[in-house]
Order: structure tokens, then sequence, then C-alpha cells
DNA sequence: CATGAATGAGGATTCATTCAT
DNA sequence: TATGAATGAATCCTCATTCAT
């Protein structure tokens, strides 16, 4: 009886995951139901509960399956040459990053990572796991370049600044300007930064907009390395 | 009924509204439930609608109400002096800024905000209003900040920046790092940004730690003012 | 703290009880909310009771203050003069019958009745008062005509007819005809009876359409006493 | 938690539709519960709304289901034919129509229809399709049996009568007669006629009375042709 | 593997009713 | 009398989850 003969290539579960993935980050843990993602999926209802044990495992396995593989693409920091100029690496640096970031299934998982973030519940709930997984990642990230920032620091091309925290700030503002190019208005608001992508581009719909990674990177890269006194 | 007379002095519709305030921030529209705000605001599930026609009536009053009393003491950069050296006005700024956000209910606030940006939804759903307020504030903010940028920039003051790319750095900076601060770790994966906070604070709890607004926005100013190259 | 001084000599009991006729008459005991009355009555919904103790009690009141003014009226059959030519004295008796019933209040009583009729509850329900007042009252005038149709018989000018059909039928016919001219539409299909008052009158709100009433009884008596046989 | 497999031979769509038609014809839209719909059918709550959108949705579902069914048989008009003398062809068309009427599941719509004939909202409500529905109905079979008395009154065997009136009458009494011998007291009440059935017959349980159908379409047909005059 | 029917707990909302003032 | 705030049970509906087929 089963309907789809599912030509024998295409994963159920992968297709399952996918769909997951887009309905989470679009509309958080909560406001997905499993149903919503068996129609986005092209499943039916039930087939959810033959993969996976309930939503929440869904939700985890979801978030794993596709973070693997992006964060898996970022060691970025170690293949940064510590003899280039300062500017040139962060510039090269952040464009991997940005472009890493571009894949839709990058986007769907920042989406499901803003959910996260938001979410603050008493226990941790049934979240922790994935919360976890991205808070060590992320710190791992932040760890990279502040070691490479220290290294900097030592060899005198840098002012003694406090090097985690402009880790922080660098690594905060790529991806804060890479998803309000992206997404446009609703994002902006999130993070107070309003205009940027009117003047820039101004595409807002899901049909994957191209966005220059290098030039946001190159201006990050500028700003940090010189501030803007004259 | 009616059980308890209310004790007089006490407004049961403030009542309401702050534990819906404080339950959107934890739990996001979707997972916030009626009856979690009734109980935090130690009132029955019913007399909610007595004073708003529905959760999406209450969200939209206590995003409001508390929109309201925030935003509208944040006309902080109409007060800088244009002749103050920047690096000073922006460091009054940023501390005025994060100051107001200090306040639990701005948290709350920015924790319902969180929530919004991370929504993506094809209508733009009931929370639409909310939404498009957040986005006209924000917009304001960064506004204001990027034409006293300009006004600098043409007195000669600063370099050739985007002045528009500088001012959404330079709050989202601030909020980022704000939000980093106060509540460690699930924040620090939205953001990629771990372990600042680690190291200087380390509470997580709800009962407001003392952030000391004038020492991160004074690097920040830094940072931003002359940038990390020696 | 009384809101409405009142002007004393306003019964806001009768307010109360005019109200609930309407509304009860318009969605039923079951459709009608407590809240919907008040407002009708332009009275706070608390009041309600103070002067009933349940939206039953209130029902039951709201249909006996109406019913006994309207019933007592309707003592008609006993008036009939039994020399008078059959078909004039049923024309007599008919208008007399549909111009006591022509007043809004009556119409409002008509409308519970109606409701009332089409409540069909294992036990009787709260409503079983009503239905039996409603019962006793009809079957007395039922009675009556009948017992005048008997007399004629027995005087010989009638046919052998079924007395109890035709004073049934007659009377049923009256009430069909009388709701359908006032109400249009959607009283046609309650009784199968479609274009009638298209025909006649159009008038389908509130504002009292005068209805012939003698026309009508005319008509109704015509048929009855003569058939329709060349 | 699938339960019961439900016995592959009954359709649980089935069963609900009958239930719901039931407990609307009992209790009226308002005064019917989901919950009481569902122990009707023997049938989890839930389990409506995997069939239906809305009680609303149910609701439209049933009576459409029967009337369909019970319409669709009642095009007895059609088949008089024109050369029989009128009083048996009119005999014969409610004899028809009556019996049509007996099946309990057509006693169950013509309850809904009553308490849709009652209702009086304003704009109409959620069940102005059944209104619509049943008026269109109505209509038809009035009109029908207008024309067949229209040609009758062309060939000169009625007396110059209102046609309309008396299609309308007939099909009321009809009706009238019908629901007070089948349920007893109080459906006398709705048509002011009370103690027909008393003397007839005494059922007022749901266990079918047999009504002597061709008996009463027989009494109403000579009274109607012939009238009551001697 | 896959389906779709079935379940039941829980969520938003309404409503009759109460009561301090 | 009259008000309006307050209560809690009941209602409609949703949704994660299960299971026979």
């Amino acid at each position: 009886m089963a309907r789809k003969p599912a030509i024998p290539g295409v994963d159920r579960r992968q297709q399952i995951l996918e769909a997951a993935l887009e309905v989470f980050a679009e509309q958080g843990f909560d406001g997905a139901t499993t149903k919503d993602i068996a129609a986005r999926a092209e499943v039916t209802h039930g087939l959810i509960y033959f993969y996976f044990d309930s939503k929440e495992d869904l939700y985890l396995a979801a978030f794993e399956h596709e973070a693997e593989s992006v964060f898996n693409q970022e060691d970025f920091a170690d293949e940064i040459d510590d003899d280039t100029p300062v500017e040139q690496a962060l510039t090269a640096m952040l464009t991997r990053m940005l472009t890493v970031l571009s894949s839709p299934r990058a986007q769907h998982l920042l989406g499901v990572m803003m959910h996260l973030a938001a979410h603050r519940e008493r226990d941790g709930g049934p979240l922790r796991e994935c919360k976890a997984y991205m808070a060590a990642r992320t710190t791992h990230l932040t760890d990279q370049l502040r070691q490479y920032l220290d290294r900097q620091l030592a060899m005198g091309r840098l002012r003694v600044v406090d090097t985690q925290l402009v880790a922080t700030l660098l690594l905060g503002s790529a991806m804060t300007l890479y998803r309000i190019k992206r997404y446009g208005v609703a994002d902006k608001s999130a993070l107070m930064a309003a205009n940027v992508q009117r003047r820039e581009h101004s595409e807002a719909d899901d049909t994957a907009p191209t966005v220059d990674c290098g030039a946001i990177a190159a201006r990050i890269a500028d700003t940090f390395a010189h501030g803007m006194l004259a």
C-alpha cells in the first residue's frame, strides 16, 4: 500500500530531515507542526514516526545533520597564514565564512539557531542539547579567531586591544550583516540595523539572492582594522 | 465566584501584561500558553480574556506597553553634541543605550524581539504589527546614528567609511554584547560569540546582574574609533 | 456607583425582560448569551443576576411575562357568535388572532416558541415548564375552535369532517402564513411555503411591516370553508 | 494511540454524520456539543476533526448528506397525472410525501430544519447555507404544487382560488400534522395544535411509530378539496 | 516501508455566575 | 441598586503520537 514507490534512490528520511529544518527555521520548535513538516516533505504524517521517535528527536536529528556538514567546513581560521597582512587575512576568513553560510541549507540552520537563541527556559528544555552543541561550535570559532589575534598582537601588529572582545564583535558583525542582507526587514529589527539592505540588495524572498560575500567581508575587515576616525 | 477582590491596590491588567512579556520573552508566542501567563501573573486563566481579546491581542499589548516606555527614552542620539570628540560621544551614547536596556523590563522586551526576529512566516502572521513597529524603531535609531556620523564625516573628522554600515555594526555590536553579558550561554550561540561572559560575569539567572554599561560602551567605541591595527 | 440613575420610572427589570425575549427569540436559549441580553437591555452584565437567579430563570420569566399578556387577550373563540355564518365567524376569529400576534412583543414570543418547539431533549430539560405552558395554551385554543366547529356540525352547518383535524389545520395555517408574511425568506423554508410574501409584501426587516391581517384571515377562511374544487 | 481499528466494516465518517444529524435535530446548532456527537457516534471527540473541519462544517455536511437523499426522492409532483381527479391526485401526492418523511433520518432532517427556521440572525450566520438550501427546495416544492393547481384551474376544475396560498397551506399542513403525529407534545406547541395526537397515537419515543400516511393524506386532501361547509 | 485512521491530552476561548464595593 | 472584576467549568479545536493494515 506504499503510495510512493519512492524511487529507491530517494531517501525519505532525508526528505523529512530537510523539510523539518526548513519548517523549524521558519516557525521554531513550538510553532512547527509535524503535519506541516510531513506536508513540506511530501510524505504522510505517520511516516515521520517511522524514522524518528518524536518531534524532539526529529528536531535534534535535523539540527545535527545540517550542523555537522556546515560546521565541518568551517575550520577556516586554521588555514589563516599568520604572515598575511591582518586586514587581508580577515577579509579572506570572513569571505570564506560568509560563503559557507550562503547555502540555503546553512541559512536554514541559522534560522533554527536564531530560534534556539531566543528560547530561554528554566530548565533548558528539550532543546538543551542543540543549544550546547551550538555554544560549543561557536566558542570554538571565537577561540580560533582570538588566538589568531593574540598571535598577531604578540607579533606587534595590533594595538593592545581586548582580543576576545574584538573576535566576538567581528564574528557577530559578520553574521548580523549577513542575515540582514539576505532576509531584509524582519531581521533588521532584530539587530537594530535597518536600511543597509535597501541600498545594496532588495531581495526578500527565498529565491536565494546572491550576496556579495567578498564585499561585505572587505568592509567589515576595513572597519575593524582601521577604525573610522580620520 | 469572584474569589479575590483583587487587593484594591494591585492592577491585574498590569500584572498580566508583565507576566505575559516575561513568558513571551522566554517561550515565544507559540511556546507560551495563556495558562502559563495566568499562573505567572497569579491570576485565573479566564481573567486574561476579561482584559484582552485573545492571546495575540495580549502579545501586542504587552509588546507595545513596554516598547513605548523603552523606546521613548531612547532618542539618545539627539542629544549628542556634534562638537564632542567622536569617541567620547559614542561612548556616551552607547552607555546611555545600554543603561536603558539594563532594566529587567527592557530585557524582556529584547527577549520578545529576538523571538520576533527569528520568526519567518510567509504572510507575516499575527505578529506582523510588532515586527513592523520593531523595524521602524530600529531604523530610526540607526538613522540617527548614521546622520551623526555623516555630519562628522562632513566635518572631516572621519575617514571615508560607509556610515550606514558602521552605524549598523555599532548598534548591533552593542546589543549583541549586552545580551551576551547578561544571559550567558544561550545567547552566545546566537551570535557565535561564546566565552566572553564566562570571563567577566557568569550570572544566568534573572536576578539582574549588574553590568558595567560604561565599560562595555567604552571598549566598543574604542574599537570602532581606532581599529585594531597598530 | 450606580451609573444609570435610571430615571426612577424606568424599570430595569422590565428592560431586561424585554431584551431577553428578543434575544431568546433570535438565538434560542443556547445561542443567546447573558452578555448579549445585558447589552441589548443597556444594562450591565451583572445586573441580570440581581433580578434573576439564572439564565434559565430569566428565560422563564421573560416567556411567562409575555405569554401572559398575549394569551390573555386571546379567548377570541369565546366571543364567537354561533349564529354568525361560519365563514364570517372564522374570518373574524382569525383576524382577531392575527391582530393580537402582530405586536412586536407577540412576534418575539412566537420566535421563542418556535425555538422551544424545535428543541427535543431526552428529559425535557430546563425548558420543560415553558413547553408545558405553551402546550396547555395551544391545546386550549384548539379546543375552543373545535368545540365551536362541533356545535356548528351539530347544527348541520358543516359536512361531517374531523373537527379536531380542521381546527388544528386552521390554526396552524394561520400561524404559518402569518410568520411567513412577517419575516420572509428564512421562514418559508421552515414551512415549505416560499413565495407568498414576495407577491404581497416584501419587508424583511424589523421595522414592523404592516400585515393585512384581515386579508389573510379571509383567504384562509374561504379556503377552509369552500374547498378549492369547482 | 490508535485504539479501535474501526471494525473494518463500519464507516466512522457515516457514524459521525448520523449522530450529528440526530444531535443537531434535538439540540440545535448551539445546543449540540461536539462531545455529545462523538459520544452518540461512539467515537472519540478528536476524530470528528479528522473528518470535518469544524462543528459548522459537520453541520453542513450532515444536513446536505441527508437533505440530498430526502429531497431527491421528492419530485413527487412531477409524476402527478393531470387527468386524475384532483382530490385523488392530492391524496397520492401527500401520501408519497409523508411516506418519504417517515424515515427516522428524514425526521431528523425535519428537526434540524425546525431549528434552522427558528434562528434569526442579523447576518444569517454560519447556517446561512443550510437556510438557503432549505428555502430553495421548499420553494421548488411549493412551485410544483402551485403549477399543478394552476393547470387544474385552467382546465376549469378548480374554483378561482389563490393557488399559491393553497399550495402553501397544503404543504404546511402536511408537515405540521406529520410532525405532530410523530412526536407529540413538543410540536403541538409549535403550531398551536395540541391534542390531535393524543387521540390517535401517543408515541413520543424514537422507536419510530408507524404513522398511517395514507389516512392523514386523505383527510387533508378531503378538507382542502371540499371545504368544511355542508 | 508506508498509509491513514484513531486517540487523548492540552490549548485558546467563552460564558454563566458570583461578589466586593 | 448597580457595577465591573473575577472565577472556573465547559467548549471547540489542534496536535503529537500510535497502530492495524
